[in-house]
DNA sequence: ATACTTATATTCTCCGACAAAAAACACGCG
DNA sequence: CGCGTGTTTTTTGTCGGAGAATATAAGTAT
């Protein structure tokens, strides 16, 4: 597995289980709060030492965590003003670590339909490019994954894996690393989706067939078929998360 | 000051005169470092004690300026390991400060033509939607854009604030908050290359003509008239910054 | 009422010390 | 010699305290 394919799937690329710093912890904690809506845009958030007392830690720490948000464009901090949570056109919505934070609560739902919305405009075009621009290597990969998948399903961890390393295969086939950045904060949400589809029991539709498809078009340098396909796949997708959400 | 950050601040919002706390300075000199090559991935930066002494700043100054890095996915640090750059393959190359700092160097061609091909994948679907679900208000500020486009023409600042006025309204005209964060980013490139189409004196296309067609294509409506002057305006972007970098 | 000064709250910066982790090393044992 | 085991050492991680800088808020004089 290489290196982008780990991205894709978000696994820790050394998979050990350390325990993270506590800056790490009380940012995660803070951001979570923020892009889930408990400290509203505009907002300030409590300063440095409550912060630190109410957390047990530091202010070093307080201060490093604020530091790794500010990075995220999340806030901002002023001298007697404070710390105040910035609006969200200024967040980086493609950033993937900002996706997982949002996903730890119900995202709103211009927010799914946003994302669906770049999938449609996003993934298919990376189809074609896959068809195009493949290798032997690559479309190796595809079909290992491919049987993968064929042999657990979608409702099982392995098969979702599969099908996230089919993906990150096609990405990597377009030889493109803006795409591969992009579909890394795709894959964020997706996973999102697919964990919710099953958690509900709502038994979607498996796409093997048309995953197959996709792969013998790709393998073909079929371009217009394998964004046709993708289109199709991405429609079926929304159309399941769609009844997740209605409920 | 370097020229790109003259251009930058000229561009960015008006009154950003005050000094900014020095845990930015040496992050942005840091990360600039890293993403231009001078540190590569895999390598390992000085410690924490000699970064500080050698910009004459306290520890807890540099911690914060790594913190912030870390945040961005460049470093990773571990006691007594040091802090090592990340694969390139794990940065979020979607960042918009990320490309700023790139962009103060030449970027790798291969980047370029990544940056070209996922505008042409974005873009045109995005004035498409633009021409579907405008409204009114967007429209007039896109009118008022291209008119103050036309009498500063690109070669002026202030032309080039009204094209990223033009662009920024159709990009809100798709309703659709991640295409706007993708944008962003992708502003972030374009800025960049209209900068050096300029400073070499080539004396580019001017694209007013097309900014006018695409314009009327989305009063109209006509979404595949959109996306067919979109795909031109960035295929001439595309020829005018390869005459540029060719040299 | 306006302009200027002062007070105040908050972040910004610095320092010095110790704790924790992980690689490197030394050592003993089979 | 090879191998596990404990020790050393280096580097980041955490802590508490102190003063400086900054921008709002309040107060004062004209």
């Amino acid at each position: 597995m290489t290196v982008i394919e780990k991205v894709q799937k978000g696994l820790s690329v050394a998979n050990t289980k350390k325990r993270e710093p506590s800056h790490t912890t009380i940012s995660r904690t803070l951001g979570v709060a923020i892009v889930t809506g408990e400290f509203e845009p505009g907002s300030v958030l409590p300063g440095e030492i409550e912060i630190a007392e109410s957390y047990s830690v530091s202010r070093s720490v307080v201060r490093e965590a604020l530091r790794m948000l500010s990075a995220r464009g999340l806030i901002e901090s002023k001298p007697k003003i404070g710390t105040r949570v910035r609006a969200r056109e200024l967040w980086n919505l493609l950033d993937p670590t900002l996706l997982e934070w949002m996903f730890e609560a119900a995202p709103p739902p211009h927010f799914v339909r946003s994302l669906f919305e770049l999938r449609l405009i996003v993934e298919p075009a990376a189809a074609e490019l896959a068809a195009r621009k493949k290798t032997a290597r690559q479309l190796a990969s595809m079909g290992h994954a491919l049987e993968e998948m064929a042999k657990h399903t979608l409702s099982k961890p392995e098969g979702q894996l599969a099908d996230q390393e089919f993906h990150a295969a096609i990405l990597e086939a377009t030889d493109n690393e803006m795409l591969v950045s992009l579909s890394a904060s795709i894959g964020a949400a997706v996973r999102w989706t697919t964990y919710f589809k099953f958690r509900n029991n709502k038994k979607p539709h498996d796409p093997i067939e048309e995953h197959r498809a996709l792969f013998e078009a790709i393998a073909d340098g079929d371009g217009e078929r394998a964004r046709a396909v993708t289109i199709k796949l991405i429609e079926q997708a929304e159309r399941d998360t769609q009844r997740v959400l209605e409920q």
